[in-house]
DNA sequence: TTGGAACACAACGGATATGTTGTATTTTCC
DNA sequence: GGAAAATACAACATATCCGTTGTGTTCCAA
């Protein structure tokens, strides 16, 4: 799969759970001592993120970090 | 979890699944265009790897990228 | 003992992630 | 429509990834 893709996937399942627990970019990023624009540029795909970043939004979703996972078949 | 902690876990488990398969650092290396030295950094947990990377990684070991994912409540 | 294979370590350079500030745009709600 | 909140975008500085080269160490086989 191509990088682009991946990443933007990412992105959006990463806000659908944020919206599923009804919180904002602002908030789930100060949850884990992050800021907004992070946030943003992280659900835009606009970056490729390390695994322990993800690890921590996972923690400020409340989820196991392999939710945020896409695996290839998935997609 | 501690970051180096979680870097360390991470990285002893591609290497797990890496021997298992009985391949080298090299061969897994090569098989996805990276070098060996690139590979041994992963596995100990030298560094944070990008989620990309790490899919490459999944997909030169042949296994979905989510088995390679430490979840805190696993650790 | 020598040679080769496998793994580890260090350093360098270019690219990019991340924190940060500032601001623009969009959405929501009155 | 207007205000406020939410999201998006841009740019800068610092840190770090990743590719790369060079080399060291260990182990095994010939």
């Amino acid at each position: 799969m191509q990088k682009e893709v991946f990443l933007k996937i990412l992105g959006e399942r990463i806000r659908e759970i944020r919206e599923r627990k009804g919180i904002t970019q602002k908030q789930l990023a100060h949850a884990i001592d992050k800021d907004q624009q992070s946030i943003q540029r992280l659900e835009t795909g606009k970056i490729n993120p390390s695994i322990y970043y993800l690890l921590e939004v996972a923690h400020g979703l409340e989820v196991e970090l392999d939710i945020l996972i896409i695996n290839d078949s998935k997609v």
